[in-house]
DNA sequence: CATTTTACATACATACTGTATGTATGTAAA
DNA sequence: TTTACATACATACAGTATGTATGTAAAATG
């Protein structure tokens, strides 16, 4: 039973929007495509007529959480003219967006560990750690920076930015937690500065 | 057929150990108890009595790593008296230690993913990065360190360590990329050094 | 209008975890 | 020395999950 093109898309559509709630919340390995598809009412044929396997599946869920996390980060980093307070608010913006929606486990947890590292990092690579490289290179550019190489700089803040979203997602207090980190950024960024 | 203390601790040791090493090559999720317990001569039946599940092989298997690591920074750390430079060979030697024989897998990409961030934290808290906390807080008692959140501080650098040590271990030119980020977190540390 | 393609459903093969049960052996107390 | 029980496994099986092969109805195509 043949559907048209936007019948087609809502269906994928439906299926990802599902699949992306079951990850999140059971995480990947206790998620039974049954379970979704059932809630899609469909049958795994449909799925796996659309993606290539379980795999398939989750990393077309991520693509999608990492592109709306990047969209949120560019969004807030855009909102200042000096290149050390976009590079602060972006930071900010990654830590909050990982922590809404619960998209860390998605995000940091199960994206590395089922696709593996390499391909996780080349996909996070055309998103959140692009802007990131970018802004860091940019202000080398400009001299801003100390000489310090990008690569190395850019990983480690990135794991670190990871990092703190984990810790501050589960703390009690999670707005105090990330006002601490924010703060700490800041004071470390200092460390970065090229004095004028 | 009951043995002796000595033989069973054998028998556990012998699991440990196949396990480690598949766990290290395939993946936690890759790996099926069956063929580590053909590997062992023995049958699932065994691993089942002495582990809870294969996640409670896992952790075994991840506790040993993690001691295996802590052992080593603190060796590496103890060879200074100044406790910046303390700090400096602790952080290489962890991501030293995390390259060597693969262990990056079980502990840094399939850990938190298996146990969930929380228990995997709760593992590493008494292993790596309670040395880390401890110095941080020492530093900061004596005056060496600004005034910042030590727990923020130790969990934004442990997270920090383990992404660059995922970085470093895929480059081609591994022991340049290690130099770049020692490098690199001495320029950072000096955000952080309170002015005498 | 005939044919092909698409979008699914259905049925099944395969693989793996976990559990229930059986059994031989060691140990400690009666 | 017998008895009672714990321990260390083996064996068999149940349950569940992914993935694949095949069937089918309807839209698209020529």
């Amino acid at each position: 039973m043949k559907r048209n093109q936007e019948e087609t898309n809502a269906t994928i559509r439906k299926l990802l929007e599902i699949a992306r709630l079951h990850f999140t919340e059971r995480g990947y390995a206790d998620t039974a495509l049954e379970d979704i598809v059932q809630e899609a009412q469909l049958t795994r044929g449909a799925l796996y007529h659309h993606f290539r396997s379980k795999k398939g599946l989750f990393q077309a869920v991520l693509e999608s959480v990492q592109q709306e996390v990047a969209e949120k980060v560019e969004t807030q980093a855009a909102k200042s003219e000096d290149v050390w307070e976009q590079l602060a608010l972006g930071c900010r913006a990654f830590v909050g967006a990982a922590l809404e929606a619960q998209n860390k486990r998605i995000l940091l947890l199960d994206g590395p560990a089922v696709l593996g590292w390499e391909e996780w990092r080349r996909m996070d690579e055309q998103h959140s750690m692009r802007l990131l490289r970018e802004q860091l290179q940019g202000m080398q550019q400009q001299g801003q920076l100390k000489p310090v190489s990008i690569e190395a700089l850019t990983h480690f803040l990135s794991g670190a930015l990871n990092e703190s979203a984990l810790w501050i997602a589960q703390m009690a207090d999670a707005s105090q937690a990330l006002e601490e980190t924010a703060q700490m950024i800041s004071l470390l960024l200092e460390g970065f500065r090229k004095p004028e």
